[in-house]
DNA sequence: TTGTAGGCGTTATCAA
DNA sequence: TTGATAACGCCTACAA
């Protein structure tokens, strides 16, 4: 059995009180008994149970997020910026972060959060990739968990959340082809449940408006955020009798798929083909030409979410709780250079 | 304040013990009242407190996981999917996953260690990228505290492992160049006290004997396992009078590097300059030429190792607990095709 | 400045 | 088959 703070107690011929209030560091203590107090838990290897004192102080110091895939080929950078931003904040205000996966809207994934807030195992929870209607943020409402977003959902929203303007940032993407010279412009979404897919779509129709550039549906594809969909989505795309002279992807990875369909068929992207994608992660600087792109400053706004809930878990009041940033275009070799 | 065991219990005029033996399946309850139970447990959102659980039985069902690298930009792949194995099978036993984020050998880094296993915070522990003097693998042996172990450190394992055999496959990949005919092989590695440097490298020096190369110190380069590192290893090799006709690198994203830095200079990879990575990650398949690799199998390994550690936690004996695999040899372009 | 004691919500032992 | 009760290890109001 590991030490406790009776053990640290008994060596030093003092009360656990004293003992917890020394390491406390509450000053109402000697100050040379906090010293001998401090020196011989040291010694010891003291800590004090974390279930011991989550039980008495009703909270845990620990945040939860999960990862919304699984399956062995999750590997977007994306969700990498964003653990590592999660996990070194978390770690700066002393809290962990609790990490699960679960397929969006499955039995398991209910499972996770109705675990994790009905247990109190975590203080909050971190959302990200949100559905127009999505259950999570009307469960952990009803449940006044605390919880922050990264993105939004369709509904009027009273959390706290961080919003990249994506909509604004495609509509750019658009204007900046446009002005490449392109009139076909394609555009590769992910599935419609996802807020991404209506604000970038939207951002993109706003974009052709803008330019007065009719709408053709023909030139709208589907993915689902991967490689692999943007593949499979731009092979379509460019069969078709008049292919399209630039294609935006949904986000970076869907991009790089894009590509890889394009060299497939002999063509040269940034020659014959414009292609785009949505994110900034290392990804796109590493494709084969560079890829255009939005940036999002993931690592930071994973940072900044984790500093919100927070603030929110200890009930102070959050100043700006809802914050909108513009994603910056990144021009490169992909469009053009 | 939550529902409580106690608030179930009153709901029903039964006693908190009968509560919790129901819920707990025990089969010295009246299946009815085991009905009973379960149902307004379900009704009123009742899962038993994590603290008090914790507390109770003195473990938490949680293991950890310190990613070996803190900061915005740590986007390897390999850790995308080693987590997402890690977590989706922690899941599967009803465990959850405590990540944290530190650089090795910091005194951040062993901070995080000490609270995890000082506080009981959690009941075992994932090492990777191991050192070759590891403190952590002593540190934890010292403490009695259970831990699996990717990879291995230098001296003799009295732990659970599962170790990829690195070294026979730089050997390989070596064997692989010469039939191609390359002469000229550099390798470009990683920083000394890792101990896939050391296996790696003595992999590729084995390559060279078994063909009769004869060593060349020049043709070494040093990286730090990520692009960048690469792109700067090979932009010095590539500068040399007598460059080298084939590159390997450390990992795949050295070789991503590597092969920015030839483009940039007008080398064709898989023409002029053969160039080859390990681990099999998604990057490979997406380089602009696909790259040559040995691929080790990251997410399954990572499952298998949280099945040793939950075994181990839960005091069984695990069979084969030292388990060595081979990679395997992914021929793409980059080496010719 | 230090010590006593109650209770956080469970699970497990033992008695009924 | 069920219930009373004692811990698990800590923090903190209150007493000394």
């Amino acid at each position: 059995m590991a030490v406790t703070i009776r053990d640290v107690a008994k060596q030093l011929n003092l009360s656990i009180t004293t003992v917890s209030r020394a390491l406390d560091g509450y000053d109402d203590v000697a100050s040379e008994t906090r010293a001998r107090v401090r020196s011989t838990a040291r010694k010891m290897g003291y800590l004090p149970s974390r279930a011991a004192r989550n039980l008495r102080r009703q909270r845990a110091d620990i945040i939860g997020y999960v990862i919304p895939a699984s399956g062995t080929r999750f590997t977007d950078p994306f969700f990498s910026e964003f653990i590592a931003g999660l996990g070194d904040q978390a770690v700066s205000h002393n809290f962990d972060l609790l990490i699960s996966t679960a397929t969006p809207d499955t039995p398991e994934e209910k499972k996770v959060y109705a675990r994790w807030v009905q247990s109190r195992l975590v203080d909050g929870i971190i959302l990200s990739r949100m559905r127009l209607n999505d259950w999570r943020a009307n469960h952990l409402t009803k449940h006044k968990f605390p919880f922050v977003v990264h993105g939004r959902t369709q509904s009027k929203a009273d959390y706290p959340f961080i919003e990249i303007d994506s909509r604004a940032g495609f509509a750019l993407l658009v204007k900046h082809l446009v002005e490449r010279g392109h009139r076909r412009i394609a555009y590769v979404g992910a599935p419609e449940k996802f807020t991404l897919q209506r604000d970038r779509y939207a951002g993109y129709c706003d974009g052709l408006s803008a330019a007065n550039i009719p709408f053709d549906k023909s030139l709208v594809g589907v993915g689902d955020l991967t490689r692999a969909g943007g593949y499979r989505a731009a092979q379509s795309l460019l069969a078709l009798r008049k292919p399209p002279t630039a294609i935006i992807g949904v986000n970076d990875l869907t991009a790089d798929g894009m590509m890889r369909a394009a060299r497939e068929r002999g063509i040269v992207v940034g020659r014959d083909l414009a292609v785009a994608g949505y994110d900034g992660t290392e990804v796109s600087e590493h494709t084969q030409p560079p890829l255009t792109t939005l940036r999002q400053p993931v690592y930071d706004t994973a940072r900044n979410l984790v500093n919100m809930l927070i603030t929110h878990i200890q009930g102070e009041p959050l100043a700006p709780a809802q914050i909108i940033l513009q994603p910056e275009l990144i021009i490169r070799e992909s469009t053009g250079g």
